[in-house]
DNA sequence: ACAATAAAAACGAACGTTCGTTCTATTTTT
DNA sequence: AAAAATAGAACGAACGTTCGTTTTTATTGT
């Protein structure tokens, strides 16, 4: 799999959520038809995420949003109570979006070492389609309530249990060596993380996606496969370690 | 070396910093006793760090920073500008510590495999002793100018050069493999990141920052180390490799 | 040794601005 | 003409910053 197969899977465009907000929070907001309220949280959050990006969202106005957005005061907030509400908004509705997408990856597959593959790929494809919705839920998770913040630790937590499943998976099979496998999840989480946190070093650099999730399988594979799993690599996906020195 | 030797070579309290923020910005303040610039910078800063590590720089307002000091208002403008210069002081002040550390552990040794070893740990070590500084910069990036952010890119890719260097280096010796060596560097930055953006979920597992180390290094060699690096590897240093799975 | 005096530092109320939010009049859509 | 959505002026609270005053510390003269 490579970034333009994953794309096709996914629907591209933010519309299917921005719809779900809408219905989830339909008791909340003022707006009550559906398109118009699709086509405005579009706009909305795309404005968000564009001041966000540079400012963070504190120190964005409400007066910067309604610049950006082409929309006065009294029509935003139609569509959230408040600014905290705005945010707890985008950061929920963020949270299980990811959350959905990675679990349909996990049951795809049986073999632990390409079911590893996939995860790490799906994760980083879905960093690469969703990029602001994952740059803001880490760096403005420090504005959330208490409670709001316990599910983002919880979703951290929860995506390294399913990296050390898999891992625990591969090393009764023989396929993984024993290692601390929680904290090779922790690591493998630092890589992706850094797809998304520091994008525009990638950027400049011109390195896609694909490239680097081929590289970080390289450096985890070395680490983790077990000999077994090394000579049996080769043939099954002959493509796939294009990056080792020939 | 592990950490508690790291903090022996360090004058651990934050004084000599401090001192050195008087004397740099002596003509821009108001307080002229040294002795007296230097016990509150250390307050100041502390409380900036405290309170920034909650809720970020914007949203610390100038009261919470005077109650949390126990400084007024008045006071507390003796010592700085403007809350942005304020930014400013830190952001600068702590990159100028990072790179100067780091750049006397890059001159330490010739064999680039310990090199490595060496520089990995002290730049980790580092973030360790001083992790309020680096969080700060990190998180508080986005709030800079256009001029001081360009800085903070250029330290990035300052401590990158240094990694590459020694790969390269290491490379032409016949002691690490044929890789992408800049991106190699990255992958190595974006772990050793996480230890001081994800301290809670260590302190939580009980994790320290030498077991941390050794297993990104393992991480790493395996990845990077040639065959005959490899083989030369468990004389002379008989303990290092105590991670792998025995 | 001790007032008297000057210098340094701290204080905190007050200023103008900007913030998030509300509300009613108006426009647009159905 | 009824309902839905938008406009933008207005509000009090909170912001960063200033400044005249008070308190603390250091220096001087006797």
């Amino acid at each position: 799999m490579n970034y333009r197969e994953f794309q096709k899977t996914m629907n591209s465009s933010g519309e299917a959520i921005c719809k779900e907000v809408f219905l989830e929070n339909q008791d909340a907001i003022r707006i009550k038809k559906e398109k118009t309220a699709v086509k405005n949280f579009k706009k909305i959050f795309d404005a968000v995420f564009q001041i966000t990006y540079e400012k963070g969202f504190q120190a964005m106005s409400m007066r910067d949003l309604s610049s950006k957005t082409a929309m006065s005061m009294g029509a935003l907030y139609g569509y959230f109570k408040s600014k905290e509400e705005l945010l707890a908004i985008i950061q929920k509705q963020g949270r299980t979006m990811i959350q959905r997408v990675l679990e349909t990856f996990f049951h795809e597959s049986d073999d632990p070492v390409t079911r590893l593959r996939h995860l790490i790929k799906a994760h980083l494809f879905l960093s690469e389609a969703a990029r602001p919705w994952f740059y803001f839920t880490f760096m403005e998770a420090r504005n959330l309530s208490p409670a709001a913040l316990e599910s983002v630790i919880s979703l951290e937590e929860y995506t390294e249990d399913i990296l050390v499943t898999i891992l625990e998976q591969g090393e009764a099979q023989g396929l993984f060596i024993q290692r601390d496998h929680r904290l090779t999840a922790s690591i493998i989480k630092s890589m992706q993380q850094d797809w998304y946190l520091k994008r525009w070093k990638y950027t400049k650099r011109d390195i896609s996606v694909d490239y680097y999730a081929d590289y970080v399988l390289e450096v985890i594979e070395r680490f983790c496969l077990s000999p077994e799993a090394i000579e049996r690599r080769t043939s099954p996906e002959p493509g796939q370690a294009g990056i080792i020195a020939s």
